[in-house]
DNA sequence: CATTAGCACTTTGAATGCAAGAGTGCTAAC
DNA sequence: GTTAGCACTCTTGCATTCAAAGTGCTAATG
């Protein structure tokens, strides 16, 4: 639709309209939009205005005589055209680099504690999701006896990004067959990128003699179990508690369906990454989200690279947030992150 | 106190008050008690003896006239004196096995699944606490180098569990220096307990020639990041939903701050692990918890084995919690757990 | 003398009605 | 095209009422 076609009059009131709605929570007037933004012109007049809005399903009335708040569309139109991004202060920009520069022993601290940042900036939801393994390099396989017949494998990837699984053989194998098997595997596979490995990891294999024939096997059953990369435990979250207070959860069951969701780390996840790795914000409001428990909430998402792989962060928070501060936020924490992840 | 000096006729009208009280989460009245339970006695009677349980700090009133409510001491009497447990049924048996016995590939995921196991029977949130590392014997130390100057500690100890930690190195590391280091390691550590080689591994190690010294320096430096385990990722949760609709957090602010401890895993941790490894089943009531935010909450936990580490496992729900029940659930499920893990 | 019936009293919670406030939508005037 | 004015609607808060639940006491009872 050309919102583009939006007169001047209704773009103004159309943005004092969501900026105080966001700001209050409240179904806004007339009266109140003529009072605080000096648009010169009547209530009456912006009443007018507001039915032609409302025509266009871009604001709505929860009932006759409240004011009018916001519809999902109305929130796209101001996040597309009107929304100008609002800085970060000094303070702020401070207050993330401090607590994101600390000592981190693994990459899952250092998103861990990201998570928090942006949870407790945004007073939302903060989210980060590990870097997607598919475009890492391997640089290292290593095969590990753990416990009869249980064995480790460790996955080491460029950028001090490290996955393990632990494989389950038929029968005991010997510490010498391991390191064999290792090395083969090593020497084929090191350099590639996961996805190649994927695909191709039947081949490169098939044609050795000199490691246990059995291991290999085991090792290509496993392939699924190794190289798909659930993004479940990839995933943190902080500030659940911010959106309790919300005023758009007063209703309990919203609040639990999205704790559900909240819980269920997977499918919050694939929700999260849905729209792939992109350059830049992106930003999904209402029902745009293809979830029913998020039917209230809007996502803002940025994507940051560590070497060849990239990884997503974002908030999570009812449509009405912030958005002018909140893409400043993420984009501004995303890039900080992919500075210390690439140095 | 000696609450075995309350007379039979207290005893039957405490614990059916609590029974009631339990099932209902709504103050019970003399009334009831008279009707429901066939005691043999009046009202009026039942309330003199109510009066008496008052005075002995047992049960409360929200306000003059309003049925009675147990207090927390109520609880510790009732669950230490008069409560029998109440078995689980054949098919609640079997649901749990069901659901725990699956493939797993490794012990997170199984503890997750338990987690999720004890919520879903309960009715309440479920908690799994990861074994001790102390007391596990490590069987196996690897380096593996990861990125220019990153070394990957795996420490793999007995029944399947494994711990990786990553390391920065001052300079570049070969990787033969790596594995002669390794080699040491294991040498002298594998076969001991973690605990043990915490205590004991500056001088197991201090005379060595053949290692790189700036790697078993490192080595040595990091042992507090080694071999402290924090319980923080070991903690495992489900069904935070749960609590959500129990009657007791009607009040935003106290769901709020449950919230925010559950959040807020390590505390967590600490929390429920604070009572120690002891055998059987430990039962925590309201504000024996040292913790304003679970004031209202019970704990019900018991510990289970993995060889020779131990972990816990409970449920956290609102101190009116069928704890007849509950403790029947989580002995039985620890067993369970004890014995997958120890197979 | 322990038990119970009876009754006055208290408190809650749900239902009701009412008035104030906020805001719209229309019409007619500017 | 814009605005003032006004009737109308819907919500919200508040006070009132009323029944229900339950106690605590007193006096009667076996």
């Amino acid at each position: 639709m050309a919102f583009e076609s939006l007169t001047e009059r209704e773009k103004a009131i159309l943005q004092s309209l969501i900026d105080y709605y966001i700001a209050m929570a409240t179904p806004v007037g007339s009266r109140v939009i003529a009072n605080k933004y000096k648009l010169g012109i009547s209530p009456a007049t912006i009443r007018n205005t507001m039915q032609d809005l409302e025509e266009m399903g871009l604001i709505s009335h929860p009932h006759t005589s409240a004011g009018r708040i916001p519809t999902d569309k109305g929130y796209r139109v101001y996040v597309d055209t009107l929304l100008e991004p609002e800085e970060l202060t000094y303070f702020e920009e401070e207050q993330i680099k401090s607590e994101i520069l600390v000592d981190y022993a693994a990459v899952e601290d250092l998103l861990e504690q990201t998570s928090r940042v942006l949870a407790n900036v945004s007073n939302q939801l903060g989210i980060t999701i590990a870097p997607r393994f598919d475009q890492g390099i391997l640089t290292r396989i290593n095969l590990i006896p753990v416990a009869e017949k249980k064995i480790l494998v460790v996955l080491a990837v460029k950028h001090g990004l490290v996955k393990s699984v632990l494989l389950e053989a038929e029968s005991n194998v010997k510490t010498e067959a391991l390191d064999k098997a290792a090395n083969i595997l090593n020497e084929r596979l090191c350099g590639l990128t996961l996805g190649e490995i994927k695909n191709s990891m039947e081949q490169r294999l098939k044609d050795d003699s000199t490691a246990d024939p059995k291991l290999i096997k085991l090792f290509l059953d496993s392939s699924e179990n190794l190289l798909n990369f659930p993004e479940t435990e990839q995933l943190h979250l902080g500030g659940t508690t911010n959106i309790v207070d919300q005023p758009e959860f007063k209703d309990r069951e919203k609040l639990k369906s999205l704790i559900e969701l909240i819980e269920e780390k997977k499918l919050l996840a694939e929700l999260v990454s849905a729209k792939g790795i992109r350059d830049g914000i992106t930003i999904t409001i209402g029902k745009e989200i293809e979830r029913g428990e998020m039917q209230y909430c809007s996502l803002v998402t940025s994507s940051y690279r560590a070497g060849k792989v990239s990884g997503t962060i974002g908030i999570i928070g009812p449509t009405r947030m912030r958005y002018a501060k909140l893409i400043s936020l993420v984009d501004y924490t995303a890039k900080l992150l992919s500075e210390i992840l690439s140095k």
